[in-house]
RNA sequence: GGCCCCGUCGUCUAGCGGCCUAGGACUCUGGCUUCUCAAGUCAGCUACGAGGGUUCGAAUCCCUUCGGGGCUACCA
């Protein structure tokens, strides 16, 4: 039945912005995009902020923002325009008030009178009386007289859309073909008593519109897609010309609950703030609901719009795993040119209160990132271990002070210092040779134990970056200083 | 309650009637490597929700059942 295809792939993200966008609204742009990447087809954005209560200027911004950090670019939308603008819905009020008047006038809707409470009050009969709750379409034949009762009384009517007797059967590109008894969809609102119009309008006649060919959107709005058809049909879109329609599964939480705060966090933000990059999270979260099979799971983003494709797209839900996350994370920052590395870690440092930025800094900043790199696992982590480089009043760690108070650690931290005082050269190698010469071969101890003791004395933690490595860094002047202190 | 969707290792998944005594990844456990932590590497644990069919043959098709989820708004 679906057209479209031989049409130019258009796909929209169009979230409502009523908080922060999340893992499970990212997951679907993600995939919008890829779609629309890989098809070669247009990326639109588009704001549904008719819920004019709860939709903020500030989650807009912030939802322009997060779909940039992650490199998610859109054809059409907030900043970029395009020919179907405007892309946010609060903005085309004019269009869906047309609309609802051309549905009115065409009889496909009516004015209906009943107020909230009223409404309320049948529901919770219909709950009493255990039958399907919905519209029982009070105000569907209102008489001239009726009317006229109503507004003389002061009400302001809600625009209700007629749903007609019979079914409506519509194939879902990851689930098959899915029918919908009309008695099971009762009569829905499709604008305010003051005008303002409901999603169920707004999204219907944007689509269309706006010439969407696919809609690629959470599971939740699958069951209002029979309401979406019928506003397509009351606008005269012939079926064929129907947008297909793919309903992505949910991510869920650790508790198999919708991911939410409770759960795991939620926020893009957050893990941004963390030290995740976004090509791990694009990644990971283009794992739950969809795999580019031949047991492949590391892909670039490049690679992602070259694999994805909805028929790889799972039916069922996936459960959001911070662990894996921060094994795809890690994978991605090793992968990390020099470059890259350092231009990620250097607002983590600065952050932190690491360093200021100096030249100097910068340079030392370049040499050190080698030697972590495949030792973190966000880029969060990278102040912590490097530190001891750039720390002003260098001290040892509380729980590390004591395990190098014996004997046995004070004589290391004595043997050493005497034998690094007389290098001419000071470099990892020759920092290593001569210490195991001294401490290995002549000592006779287990190097475990000799290093360690080193180690808490030069970076004040028993857990630290290779330490032949770390002393050539940080100097011999700093790291004999710290050793003899340590005595 | 009704309607709709979903059900393979703990988690994400491969699988689309024989290649499956079910493969990969993450996690976990153990080994190797080793100056700590990592990384790397080797090995191990663990799954087709249940019950009926169809078929020579089912994780794959059908039915039932159980379980999970969504919707049931003048939210989206």
């Amino acid at each position: 039945m679906p057209a479209n295809t031989s049409s130019k792939v258009r796909v929209r993200f169009a979230p409502s912005p009523t908080g922060e966008l999340h893992v499970g609204n990212i997951r679907t742009a993600l995939f919008d995009w890829a779609y629309a990447r890989h098809t070669g087809g247009t990326f639109i954005f588009r704001i549904e902020d008719t819920d004019t209560e709860r939709v903020t200027p500030e989650y807009i911004q912030a939802a322009i923002n997060t779909l940039k950090w992650l490199g998610l670019d859109w054809d059409e939308g907030p900043e970029v325009g395009g020919e179907n603008g405007p892309y946010l819905q609060s903005q085309r009020l004019d269009i869906y008030a047309e609309w609802a008047a051309k549905f009115l006038e065409q009889g496909d809707a009516y004015h209906c009178y009943c107020s909230s409470e009223e409404l309320e009050a049948v529901r919770e009969a219909q709950r009493a009386a255990n039958v399907a709750p919905g519209y029982n379409g009070h105000c569907r034949e209102l008489t001239p007289q009726e009317i006229a009762a109503y507004l003389s009384e002061g009400r302001k009517p809600v625009v209700r859309m007629r749903m007609p007797d019979g079914s409506t059967t519509f194939t879902d590109l990851i689930r098959g073909e899915v029918t919908f008894e009309h008695k099971f969809v009762p009569d829905f609102v499709l604008a305010r008593n003051d005008g303002s119009p409901l999603y169920t309008l707004a999204v219907a006649v944007d689509d269309v519109l706006m010439k969407v060919t696919h809609v690629l959107r959470g599971e939740d709005l699958l069951s209002s897609t029979p309401r979406q058809l019928r506003v397509y049909d009351a606008m005269g879109v012939k079926a064929a010309d129907y947008p297909l329609f793919a309903h992505l599964p949910f991510v869920m939480g650790q508790d198999n609950a919708k991911l939410s705060k409770r759960n795991g966090e939620t926020s893009i933000a957050w893990y941004r703030d963390a030290g995740y990059l976004p090509e791990a999270i694009c990644n990971y979260l283009a794992l739950l609901g969809w795999s580019p099979g031949e047991d492949r799971e590391n892909v670039t983003m490049k690679e992602l719009t070259e694999l994805f494709t909805v028929e790889r797209v799972h039916s069922s839900p996936a459960r959001f795993d911070m662990k894996k996350l921060e094994a795809i994370n890690g994978d991605k920052i090793r992968a990390l040119s020099l470059e890259d590395f350092f231009t990620w870690a250097m607002p983590f440092m600065r952050k932190a209160g690491t360093v200021t930025g100096t030249d100097e800094e910068v340079a030392l900043i370049k040499k050190a990132l080698p030697i972590i790199q495949e030792r973190i696992v966000t880029l969060g982590e990278i102040p912590a271990l490097l530190n001891f480089l750039f720390v002003k009043d260098f001290v040892i760690a509380a729980d590390s002070v004591e395990k190098i108070a014996d004997e046995q650690s004070k004589k290391v931290l004595q043997i050493s210092a005497e034998r690094l005082s007389t290098l001419t050269e000071w470099n990892h190698e020759s920092i290593e040779a001569v210490l195991r010469s001294a401490l290995i071969e002549e000592l006779g101890l287990k190097p475990r134990i000799a290093f360690s003791a080193l180690r808490i004395a030069v970076t004040g933690s028993h857990i630290s970056p290779p330490l032949f490595e770390s002393m050539e860094l940080l100097g011999a002047a700093k790291s004999l200083a710290r050793i003899r202190g340590a005595l």
